[in-house]
DNA sequence: TTATGATATTATATATTTATAAATTAATAA
DNA sequence: TTATTAATTTATAAATATATAATATCATAA
């Protein structure tokens, strides 16, 4: 039964997806709410490239979407599992107690 | 501001210790109970030497630890926040509906 | 049309992760 | 002691991820 491990394989890539520190800032603005391209590179100090290709992997790996309105394009997250980790990472690691 | 940065690092960090195939079957292991490292071996087939680097990166991210028993090391998971993380990752990635 | 704004793509250098083989340590039984 | 079992460490090659600069696309306003 090699299932387990096709499962653990899809997981796998589903967290290397969010394993970055500007990609967890990405998605950290875009829990709030949707934003585009621009507003996220200004609240986050990423690079224009580097934001686009951080955005590309976040769509290859089903976790944000987007929509365009004229010539603007408005992330967000696609992946509501992805609300219950950031929920979990901020428990562990953004709480003071 | 920049402790938003230093907590994205962190938890970047955690997620990659989380981010693989080889280390999610083994906690998907240890969720059941603590094992040692041959029992290890022999539940995911990761040779030997992959399965003491990965046990290592676990231990490097807080997210196992263990006991020794004469010459055996019994390895369970530390961080409680892993098993919400499993739990995330079944619901998303091993159920059937 | 043409210029501009918003974003993506390509190319490439660097860094990090993973896989594999070989050698080493540490505990214990003989 | 010595041999053996259980596991770690080291070295290194291959694969993947990240950062950066340059270029391209595409929609729209002038």
């Amino acid at each position: 039964m090699k299932e387990i491990k096709e499962k653990a394989e899809l997981a796998a890539s589903f967290l290397k997806g969010l394993a970055n520190k500007d990609r967890l800032m990405i998605l950290c603005e875009l829990s709030q709410e949707e934003k585009n391209v621009t507003a996220l590179i200004e609240a986050t100090g990423i690079t224009q490239t580097s934001m686009s290709q951080h955005l590309n992997k976040l769509k290859d790996e089903d976790i944000v979407t987007y929509r365009r309105d004229h010539r603007t394009l408005y992330y967000s997250i696609s992946n509501p599992h992805v609300f219950e980790i950031m929920g979990t990472l901020y428990e562990a690691f953004c709480k003071e107690d």
